[in-house]
DNA sequence: TTGTGTTTTACGACCTC
DNA sequence: GAGGTCGTAAAACACAA
């Protein structure tokens, strides 16, 4: 717990924008023609008809995935096959978990720049309050 | 219990390099 | 073509009523 801790402390202490130098321009499409995307199929093969269930990460496997996005945030497909035979896990299994935990980390970052500037704008429509009202006052 | 909201795992579609 | 994001399905989980 101590070291993930430590992860979210060096996470908060990148700017967003080192990782993802698009994050606000990926949101819109170029003249806002969103193509809508076609709906997933549902997988009717391997999952459900072998029933193999999806099934969660065990804590020391999460840990052990948790220590190494703290270390780099990007996979390596060395890298990534190293990591599943140490975890008795699927590549494919890495790579999604990875994926997955990007777009967490992504969206808290998101968060925690809203809250920022929102706070920053309270401020600033404050101050501006107070110069109209200085202004005001020096006039009346 | 069970209904409901949230989180986690997984995957298809699309994008980028 | 490999590996990325995005959006979403569905299982797993939490928890109030």
């Amino acid at each position: 717990m101590t070291t993930s801790m430590n992860h979210q402390v060096e996470d908060q202490m990148l700017l967003i924008s080192e990782y993802y130098p698009g994050i606000y321009t990926q949101l819109v499409t170029e003249q806002g023609e969103a193509k809508p995307r076609r709906r997933r199929k549902k997988n009717k093969g391997e999952a459900s008809s072998s029933c193999v269930r999806k099934r969660k990460l065990s804590a020391e496997q999460v840990n052990l995935l948790e220590l190494n996005f703290g270390s780099e945030h990007k996979l390596e497909s060395e890298r990534k096959d190293k990591l599943a035979s140490e975890l008795g896990l699927d590549p494919r299994q890495v790579a999604v978990w990875f994926q997955n935990r990007r777009a967490r980390w992504k969206n808290k970052m998101m968060e925690e720049e809203y809250s920022k500037l929102k706070t920053e704008h309270d401020s600033t429509v404050l101050e501006k309050c107070r110069l109209e009202t200085e202004v005001h006052l020096s006039l009346s």
